[in-house]
DNA sequence: GACTGGCACTCGCTACAGTCGAGTGCCAGA
DNA sequence: TCTGGCACTCGACTGTAGCGAGTGCCAGTC
């Protein structure tokens, strides 16, 4: 069965008013507040079709409505538009991210940002490594037989390693090493790089083999396997905003899956574009997030992504405001990261 | 007035007794659950004296009695002994540690591991830098007039930052300066090289002066006064555990606490030594954990403190086994760090 | 046919009274 | 100094009643 307009409106309305009050809303409470030019009988007659379809449900009977899930995901998709930004939260962006020395500095102030914008739990990826392009490699001897591998990447991430060499090795072989490899490597998507340390290995002379071979492990799995994303946190306070109404009471699942770095790179992490993605309590594949929306964006030069940001929040969130602040933070940062 | 023997015993007891059920404890459950030998009538006067003192007191009339702050401070300065860890406890700290690659990776499974013995929340500071010496300086040009300064400490950190020179810089003069600066920095303590930093300005050539000049207040800034000091934090999902009894019903202030950096530093990065701190509710200085109580210690090779770790918990925490786990995992965490 | 006013009904919330029981303070006696 | 006994307190729980927001339905109107 197909929603007329006024139903439409009377939707829009309840999840306005539910984002706003936190409390069930009524048929009558509602044509008091908006202008739906009709009497809360006929309001009364949309909402039942409108629980009937699932939209809208009664937390007990003879108490107002409350949007499902499958109400918000219809409002988020037809019902609102993204607010545009106030001067005072665009002039908050840019002074806030005006500054910023170095990635790591980036990062945090980005995810600080978020979270206060939007009072809710902000995450922030850092650059994919795999989209990141080798700037430098630097080698540095800690003894005779071990070295510190230092990656910079032209995203400006710097990632380090301890590696043990099979035995003792010269400076200048630690010079050759280091030229052989910057050779190799520099210019190159860390996702490309495997076929080429492979090569490294094979092509190095008999002296250098031996380290060259354990090197090349150590910056495969560093680099290419393990942890090679980050993430940054920030306003878990915010949960507790709304009393324990949100979360159906308990934050405990909410503060495990935010521990869980990989759960939330997969909220976060998986965008390629700057498209924006909203998540919707059940939407959410992760069960411990099954009261909570995530809204997330790419973040990057252009329209490829170098690494994804959003936040957390209850399902009853404003879904348009947080929708605009992401994407603006998510443009601000890309082009502060176009400049490096 | 002094308190005999058997008044500190009932102390004992109704702090264990509290901290096992987390229910105001009587006297009559009292003499039931302990062996002291006298009747719960004895006992009730003995509390009347404990609860005149201030080390516990009554949430109503007509409940059993509950430790105070002082109380706890009592129990703790007297009345426990460290328990010895389980050689689980023992085998689950050393598998834990053992594997770790790096500094971050140490440090990450450090503060996890705190976090699910304790069942708290855990906080790990990194090795301070003002207390590490420089092992390497790498200059990578990132373009003509700028450097990327990365900064390798003898603990294992790593620190980078980018500079923005006056002008344009030749490989050559980026190799002098390299040169130079290791020369003049590399084993010295971090804090004590503002004044070679100097000297460097001023021994500089003409030629490099300015670049130098640039350089020494990137790294006076960056490593001696900014950022220097960083932490890690694990097991937020803890502060559930115990309802909302705990924390006086609102973890809000608590989480808050958490994202301060320096609030926590402050915390637990103050011990310059390897003693063990306790503080127990209102004898913590930060107005957000006035219902908490914070177990920490500095960790290192021999008793000098590279860095302080420690756990959050609320006031009734097992004061004894906490204090044991912080105990040992830092000790392990010198060790290891010692290896390197 | 769509909308409206009216009406009976539901049910959560609050207030109030009553009961129960754990725990106390006090006191006289051993 | 300790103990048993006793009266008392007060929070927790239960049951009842009234209130009110909100609903569904129906007959009537445009």
């Amino acid at each position: 069965m197909g929603l007329d307009d006024r139903k439409l409106a009377v939707l829009r309305a309840i999840v306005e008013d539910y984002v706003a009050t936190q409390e069930p809303v009524g048929s009558k409470s509602l044509v008091e507040r908006h202008q739906l030019g009709v009497s809360p009988a006929t309001v009364r007659n949309d909402m039942a079709v409108l629980e009937e379809e699932g939209y809208i449900r009664q937390p007990h009977t003879s108490a107002g409505r409350v949007p499902t899930d499958r109400g918000y995901r219809l409002f988020v998709d037809r019902l609102s538009r993204v607010k545009p930004l106030s001067p005072a939260e665009r002039r908050a962006i840019e002074r806030f991210l005006v500054g910023a020395v170095d990635l790591d500095d980036v990062v945090h102030r980005t995810v600080r940002l978020l979270a206060q914008l939007t009072r809710q739990v902000a995450v922030v990826q850092y650059p994919s490594l795999a989209r990141s392009k080798v700037r430098h490699l630097e080698l540095v001897p800690i003894s005779t037989t071990r070295l510190m591998v230092v990656m910079i990447a032209d995203t400006g991430r710097v990632e380090q390693r301890l590696v043990e060499l099979p035995g003792p090795i010269s400076p200048e072989d630690v010079t050759d090493l280091r030229r052989l490899v910057n050779e190799k490597l520099c210019g190159s998507r860390l996702a490309d790089t495997p076929p080429l340390v492979q090569a490294l290995v094979d092509e190095a002379t008999p002296q250098l083999r031996g380290a060259m071979t354990t090197l090349s492990t150590v910056l495969l799995e560093t680099l290419v396997e393990r942890h090679e994303e980050r993430i940054a946190l920030a306003g878990t306070a915010n949960l507790t905003r709304g009393g324990l109404l949100d979360f159906q009471g308990s934050l405990r699942p909410i503060l495990e899956a935010l521990e869980e770095e990989v759960v939330m790179l997969k909220l976060i992490g998986e965008a390629e574009s700057t498209t924006t993605r909203v998540l919707i309590g059940d939407e959410n594949e992760i069960d411990n997030l099954r009261a909570a929306s995530v809204v997330s964006t790419g973040y990057g030069p252009g329209a490829t992504a170098l690494g994804g940001l959003g936040v957390l929040g209850p399902t009853r969130m404003d879904y348009p405001g947080t929708i605009a602040t992401v994407r603006a933070v998510a443009r601000y940062v890309g082009e502060l990261l176009a400049q490096n």
